[in-house]
DNA sequence: TCTGGGGTCCTAGGGCGA
DNA sequence: TCTGTCGCCCTAGGACCC
């Protein structure tokens, strides 16, 4: 058996949890610049649908009293890390999926009362970190999901924790679910299944399996197999990341190709950190440039070029150095450019490195590199940075509503009076 | 004025060497 | 020496997830 736990509205429950006026309040979260809502309590979804764009929906907000937060990552990593600690302690065997989510196996554990055993995790990870989280068990991870879904939608009834134990709960489940709402069926394909007269999980599980497989590939026929309770999706080990990306939309357009230059390697120098902190080297690197799709009434142009460095590298410097060849082979004159980012490809761990037998990167590199995350790990900022990065760092994104890192920063600790 | 960011996996098709 | 076939590798594109 398997466990989904899934933390109920995740970044609308960091918010209260340190600001518990707001339970029973409609909250939403807002994306980076405070563009569009990632998140909503249960309170605002009747308000306002996913992805609304904020400054559309000033008024609503206004008009419904919803309390709005600029995007906290530091906070919803660091309460993500608790609830998963808490989780860790309840199986020996954990997946963390997503920042919000995780799958258990309970494999082992068949002869507890598995819905008591939910309530228990459920309940410890609420008093540990006040976040609330919904649980869906069940024989495989896709039905464990449209168990948690089932938890979620009738916690009233289920408690939060929800068991699928029996061929007739199955079906009825399987009925109950839409196409579109089964994991692994997205909006393309639930369309096209829906055209063929599938409408929910069950009437996917009847199909022949040539055709899904034909239709939807190993993918699809993996998920249907799952659905009729066969196993096939096992817990997955932690992974080395097959790619670093660091992409932003700026907050205004930039037109010159200088501000693109120093935008693109401060976005290199973080993929180089990231690299360096999973004890990883990239050999190639992808940047593109994008003026505003949305705005149809000005010019349009989009471009990207990948890379092949001669050596695997992770230094900031060598990665800014063809950051701005990049650029100048793909940059036009004469576009505002709305969103730039730079993606680091090709992955391999430290102890697998190929070495070059013509050119190989300066030693003093990885002794730099060395040397600056540590005086910025000690100053808790960027403070060391290359010289053509902009070292006034006027480059802010918007961040109207930011709620205080109460957990990750000594100066904006909870206060009690 | 303002519309997010960061990932994974699979398939098709072409190049190329055995 | 030429030709056909097979399989591997790479890339682009498309689907999906949170």
């Amino acid at each position: 058996m398997y466990a989904l736990i899934d933390c109920n509205n995740f970044y609308a429950s960091c918010e209260r949890a340190f600001r518990p006026p707001l339970i029973g309040k409609p909250i939403v979260v807002l994306s980076n610049n405070d563009g569009c809502v990632i998140a909503r309590s249960n309170e605002a979804k009747a308000h306002v649908p996913m992805g609304a764009v904020y400054y559309q929906y000033k008024q609503v907000f206004k008009e419904q009293n919803i309390h709005v937060f600029s995007s906290n990552y530091p906070l919803y990593g660091d309460l993500s890390n608790r609830v998963m600690n808490v989780l860790s302690s309840f199986s020996p065997e954990i997946e963390i999926y997503s920042i919000d989510e995780a799958f258990m196996s309970l494999s082992g554990f068949e002869r507890l009362d598995l819905t008591c055993y939910g309530k228990a995790i459920k309940e410890k990870v609420k008093q540990l970190t006040h976040i609330p989280v919904s649980i869906g068990i069940a024989p495989t991870k896709a039905l464990s999901k449209i168990a948690n879904k089932i938890a979620k939608k009738y916690d009233s009834r289920t408690g939060g924790v929800y068991v699928l134990d029996t061929a007739e709960k199955r079906a009825k489940a399987l009925k109950w679910t839409k196409i579109e709402d089964v994991w692994g069926i997205g909006r393309k394909f639930s369309q096209k299944l829906i055209k063929t007269g599938v409408s929910t999980a069950f009437d996917f599980t009847q199909l022949p399996e040539e055709y899904v497989k034909k239709e939807f590939s190993v993918v699809g026929l993996r998920l249907q197999k799952e659905l009729q309770g066969i196993s096939i999706l096992k817990l997955e080990q932690v992974k080395t990341k097959k790619a670093i990306a660091t992409t932003r939309s700026f907050k205004s357009n930039i037109s010159d190709i200088e501000s693109l230059n120093e935008r693109l390697t401060t976005f290199a120098c973080s993929c180089a950190e990231k690299l360096r902190r999973q004890n990883s080297f990239c050999n190639m690197l992808m940047i593109f440039i994008h003026t505003n799709g949305h705005r149809k009434d000005q010019a349009q142009y989009s471009k990207n070029i990948v890379m092949h460095l001669p050596y695997p590298t992770h230094s900031d410097i060598t990665l800014s150095r063809y950051v701005t060849k990049g650029l100048n082979a793909i940059y036009k004159k004469g576009y505002a450019y709305k969103k730039a980012g730079v993606i680091a490809m090709g992955i391999s761990p430290n102890t697998e490195k190929q070495i070059n037998l013509f050119e190989n990167e300066n030693p003093k590199h990885e002794v730099l590199m060395k040397v600056m995350d540590r005086i910025n790990s000690r100053l808790g900022m960027k403070k060391i940075k290359l010289a053509n990065q902009n070292l006034q760092k006027t480059w802010i994104m918007r961040q109207d509503s930011l709620s205080c890192r109460y957990t990750t920063d000594w100066n904006e600790l909870l206060k009690v009076q």
